[in-house]
DNA sequence: ATTTGTGCAAATCCTTTGCAGATAA
DNA sequence: TTATCTGCAAAGGATTTGCACAAAT
């Protein structure tokens, strides 16, 4: 794979940000500091991250667009229903499915974050 | 929401196939036993059941097209990587996520089912 | 009779791809 | 050099929608 500007850019974006953008979003945000950078290749360079296992892709919710997410461990996601806010969160828990071998978890959960929760009960 | 003979021929597929079949998949299915069927009234049916909390929509590692459930509680889904069979698991877990207010769960897991992953070992 | 649902085709949204020119090694 | 990468525009796949007709209440 070779460092291209637009790589870099790519890469960086992913790194700096948490809140797991689309691939519009990161091209938005990439067209900022490098605008000659085309759709297509933030598609064609983050299906090429998701490959080699350096990028995950989400879908939360039965959305019809992914999300991207630099954090490759496994860990859940919390999309607050209010604000709308995407938190990782670090959840252990046993795995007991007898005989079956777990190679991946992704788990999505969906509520009100601890801000959100907080002015439900006040309203 | 009127009952029709497009609405009966797809709570029946529904409920009859626990496979997570996807809209297309639905409407093949459903030609079968209600030829004029259109593969719009597929989607909008199932739209409409989401809608309702009847139905959930899964879309398992990133799949571009969404997958129909008629077991609507909170369960995990697991995908064998050699079979592709997708099989319902009831995960108990603890939550402990201070101050969040947990709605809803999402749960995908990915790996070998207990065949397959005898065939390996022995492979 | 009135409201809701349907099929069809066209539109839309997200994503991928072919190609000819550009760029990193 | 030369293999890989890029932008553009066009194609593709999944899903939604406008409309006139059909069916359910």
């Amino acid at each position: 794979m070779r460092i291209t500007k637009q790589r870099e850019v790519i890469l960086k974006i992913l790194a700096e940000r948490r809140d797991h953008p689309t691939a519009f979003e990161i091209y938005e945000h990439a067209k900022n500091l490098f605008p000659e950078i085309s759709l297509s290749t933030v598609y064609r360079t983050l299906k090429e991250m998701v490959e080699r296992g350096e990028v995950i892709e989400i879908r939360m919710d039965g959305e019809t667009k992914a999300r991207y997410d630099i954090n490759t461990g496994n860990h859940a996601h919390f999309r607050c229903r209010n604000c709308g806010r995407i938190f990782d969160i670090e959840i252990l828990f046993p795995l007991k499915l007898i005989g079956f071998k777990v190679e991946k978890v992704e788990i999505y959960i969906y509520g009100l974050c601890d801000e959100c929760a907080k002015k439900e009960v006040m309203a």
